[in-house]
DNA sequence: CGCAGCCTTGACCATTATCAACGCTGGTGG
DNA sequence: CCACCAGCGTTGATAATGGTCAAGGCTGCG
């Protein structure tokens, strides 16, 4: 909520990355934009740092504000009227955060761990977006990107089991590790067990007797409560439906 | 498979809507062209006739077609390798089919009725792409509610009950009707119960007990197996969890 | 060191899936 | 024109997956 923000600490020189302390410029969006692009997005952008548990979007509110989340991490959700809640995706840096925004926000967004994200005023956006048609082109790409994780998220939830919803889980984060350049064998968990849980539609004690058995498997051992590695790829991608869908031993 | 297709019925003298038998040009993305724009629009498209069952797209395909449905309906659909499905949306016409698309498909789509579409070659599309930014715009638009769609949908599948899917999705087809001018009490239902089912993440079974109760309740009233209407609009939004999210009387 | 919050595990339960039988409906061929 | 058949839909009985409730353990911070 009380976001501290410094006003164009996004200013950029002209060589480096937008938003000064923006260090994803080459996962983001900004990526498509030559350095005059840059120096312009720059100057109608905030740089915002954020807190944990702290509020980005607040969903019903009106959507003045769009964000490219350049450190730590979101989660973004929505809720039915007695609590219940769906999270519909985690964001790392790079993500862009309000594609899926009309004038009002249909999700709420909150920082998993404390972050920075650049921050634009939405109006000003769309008309950059019409100077910049690149970055549009870029933007219906990541649309069509989202579209396509959402489906397999809408697979997961409507016809998955509660292992392979985990296991689809897991082989996410390593994949998305892999395409960051690390191994994929050791995967970070900032969020808490009712987090995971809310995501894959099961409960907290679900997703923690699954983990339990994935690990007496020894398909995964786990580091410590946020981080696990990855003992058996094969079977891991093989229980979430990737390959054969009977990972049954 | 064997689509009739009539190339280059799509020829357009100007005034007439795209696609010559294309009615839904208001629908459409096509509907942020210039007439210029729609004659070139129609030298690079297809008109496509398709019969119930056909299919218009398989997963895992090269994403060769992009599709702007035009007359019937379409499902489109991921498989699990056992078998298991899970429809992501059913297309009416107006509807883009392609846009959550990379280099392959990711989803198969069939007809559910006869019916019709405008077929683009992705290449061509492209190009034409960045000659109308308006048509870049008018997508990414689409491509922003169709994201809020699937959020929506990966909600239901997550955290809501059977009666709450069921409810959500009929007020969903109401909704839609209104749209589109009509009356929202008279639901058509071109889908089979199985169809529904696989959208919504349950079983047929379920689907027709969940209808029953529904019935017994007189929320609604089935006028045949594929059209029902609505007698209690407001007891089904709240059974769909937009209200209160707790309709047991 | 103690407390609070998160995680794990266990016992039991509910919702929904599965299996099965039957009814309806629409199309086809005798 | 009627009867049959196939496919879809409905309903019932039973079972299983995952949810709920509850207790206890771990961990990290004050």
């Amino acid at each position: 909520m009380t976001a501290k923000i410094e006003a164009l600490a996004c200013a950029v020189d002209g060589r480096l990355d937008p938003c000064g302390l923006c260090t994803a410029r080459h996962l983001s969006v900004c990526s498509v934009l030559a350095d005059d692009g840059l120096r312009r997005l720059s100057a109608i952008s905030d740089h915002q740092i954020f807190t944990t548990g702290e509020i980005l979007v607040r969903e019903g509110d009106p959507a003045t504000n769009l964000f490219n989340i350049t450190a730590g991490s979101v989660r973004v959700y929505k809720l039915l009227p007695d609590g219940r809640r769906q999270i519909v995706g985690f964001l790392f840096p790079g993500d862009f955060l309000g594609l899926a925004t009309g004038d009002r926000y249909a999700f709420s967004a909150e920082a998993l761990t404390g972050g920075s994200a650049c921050r634009f005023l939405k109006k000003t956006y769309r008309r950059m977006l019409a100077e910049q048609p690149d970055l549009e082109a870029a933007l219906l790409d990541r649309a069509s990107h989202e579209l396509q994780a959402a489906h397999n998220q809408m697979l997961l939830l409507g016809r998955k089991t509660a292992v392979e919803r985990l296991a689809s889980f897991l082989a996410d984060l390593a994949a998305r590790d892999r395409r960051a350049g690390g191994p994929g064998r050791v995967i970070q968990l900032p969020m808490t067990r009712a987090e995971i849980a809310d995501y894959l539609g099961l409960t907290t004690e679900t997703v923690s007797r699954v983990t339990s058995r994935l690990k007496t498997r020894g398909v995964i051992r786990l580091l410590s409560l946020h981080s696990l590695s990855i003992e058996k790829p094969a079977e891991l991608s093989e229980l979430a439906g990737l390959d054969a869908g009977d990972g049954d031993a």
